[in-house]
RNA sequence: GGAGAAGUACCCAAGUGGUGAAGGGGCUCCCCUGCUAAGGGAGUAGGUCGGGUAACCGGCGCGAGGGUUCAAAUCCCUCCUUCUCCGCCA
């Protein structure tokens, strides 16, 4: 959420920064300055009339006291209290309207990220590796885990339906060691670990950005253990950023670092026929995340750092990448600024996205009220929020079987993958 | 799923409709004491929103949200969380 101050002194700025994201919302903007300025004259209005009502109120007990007769002020009191509901009652409709449209505003874009329509104007920020080079010809992951009975997304349609898989025997064996391996070096590198619920509540979703514009892309629940609406989350990010929803940290304490392994569910709305073979693009698959909470003059060096942490994992498991920043037009609802993590894929000729790691500034912590502390005595001020995929397990696991294939038909494992699956090929 | 109890500040806790939400612990400051302990005094309801150049003024805050009332921590309703017991379950 933008702050309305930022609105009320810059609408231009807001405005534009819209536009490089191919949003007009200048009728929007307009639309909630309008209504803040008759929200404020409302609110002033309700307040006078409290402040009356909290000072005649005083005066009924001592009056009571001293024997004189209330009923005419009583009379007075209660035309004031229907006055204060009705005007009340006004100026909570505004609020609501005012928090609805501000929320639907996405993030402002870092200034210094390519502007640009969509991905073809994203930045390639640098290459780790060269793009694996085979002596025969390279199969896709989907042949591979069919070939060696590890991978079974028709069974999957069978029990569930499109976009799932089961892992079997050394597939499974795969996906778990894959898990461990990211959570262990996470773990070394200062992030602590959470294992979160992978089911939240709606003002979880909003905190982080996912409501209430997209709700069609989340899985809701109706839960019968509450009257709430409960959604399975679409990364680990949803928990964790709302572990700390509604807190004050303690400044000295920053930056605090997770990292959290958890499944991830998403309704892929609008993607019918995109990726329809193999781990690419799943309704649940796992994923490691990590997630930071910074003080704000830090938060570009820690998007910096995070996405090295990310990397550091891809690096170790010997997987070609390369890292872009995002532009204007691709950026998710929520960040300021994105780098996206590109694993070499053969089967796809291409780099294909297997993290994501953006600062958020203070547009989730402004939404989840998420502040620190610093000093006794300081005024406490929002936080800034990153998070990065760290990285995701079903399109590692597909790397690993499309980068590491041998010409027999089986899979070389990773050396640092080896202590965590027990053997050193899947044939 | 059933029965009951509770939720007030950093902690404990009083408060069954009425003018500033007791008290204690802790913490901060001051006094006294050569130092420490003990003692005395003061402060300690976070936040947030609105107005004002400012000092300051005002609104909302007793788990959350509604309601009754001139007036709600207090009465009513719904929900959340915690605890005890029963049932069920991994």
């Amino acid at each position: 959420m933008l702050d309305i101050k930022l609105l009320r002194s810059d609408p231009d700025r807001v405005k534009a920064a819209m536009k490089t994201r191919n949003a007009d919302l200048d009728a929007v903007i307009d639309e909630i300055l309008d209504l803040d300025r008759k929200r404020r004259d409302v609110m002033r209005a309700v307040e006078d009339k409290k402040a009356e009502q909290n000072a005649d109120t005083k005066k009924i007990p001592v009056m009571k006291k001293n024997g004189e007769d209330t009923t005419a002020l009583m009379a007075r009191l209660k035309e004031l209290s229907d006055e204060i509901k009705e005007c009340g009652a006004e100026l909570g409709g505004m609020e609501e309207t005012q928090r609805n449209l501000l929320l639907s505003i996405p993030n402002i874009p870092n200034p210094e990220i390519p502007v640009g329509k969509d991905d073809a104007a994203n930045r390639e920020v640098r290459r780790w590796g060269e793009p694996t080079a085979f002596p025969f010809t390279p199969k896709a992951h989907w042949d591979i885990g069919k070939d060696l009975g590890i991978l079974d997304p028709e069974t999957a349609a069978k029990v569930t339906g499109a976009r799932f898989h089961f892992y079997r025997g050394l597939g499974a064996r795969l996906e778990r060691a894959v898990i461990n391996f990211f959570l262990d070096t996470h773990t070394a590198h200062g992030y602590t670990e959470i294992l979160p619920p992978f089911m939240v509540n709606r003002a979880s979703m909003t905190g982080t950005g996912q409501l209430p514009k997209f709700e069609e892309d989340a899985f809701k629940l109706a839960t019968k253990v509450s009257n709430e609406d409960y959604f399975l989350i679409p990364t680990a990010e949803v928990p964790v950023t709302n572990m700390y929803r509604g807190e004050i940290l303690d400044g000295a304490k920053l930056p605090l670092k997770y990292c959290a392994y958890s499944a991830c569910f998403r309704a892929e709305a609008g993607s019918a026929g995109r990726d329809t073979r193999g781990l690419i693009r799943q309704h649940q698959f796992n994923k490691v995340e990590l997630v930071k909470f910074v003080a704000p003059e830090h938060s570009y060096e820690e998007l910096e750092s995070l996405t090295n942490d990310a990397e550091r994992v891809l690096q170790t498991l010997g997987l070609p990448y390369r890292v872009v920043c995002l532009s204007t037009g691709d950026l998710g609802f929520s960040a300021a600024k994105t780098y996206d993590i590109e694993v070499w894929m053969p089967s796809y000729g291409r780099y294909v996205e297997i993290s994501s790691c953006s600062n958020f500034e203070d547009y989730q912590a402004r939404r989840a009220s998420i502040r620190y502390k610093d000093a006794q005595g300081g005024k406490a001020q929002l936080v800034h929020t990153l998070n990065g995929s760290g990285v995701a397990v079903g399109r590692t696991v597909a790397a690993i079987l499309e980068n590491y294939q041998r010409e027999d038909g089986s899979v070389a494992v990773p050396e640092a993958l080896r202590p965590y699956f027990g053997r050193d090929v899947i044939a």
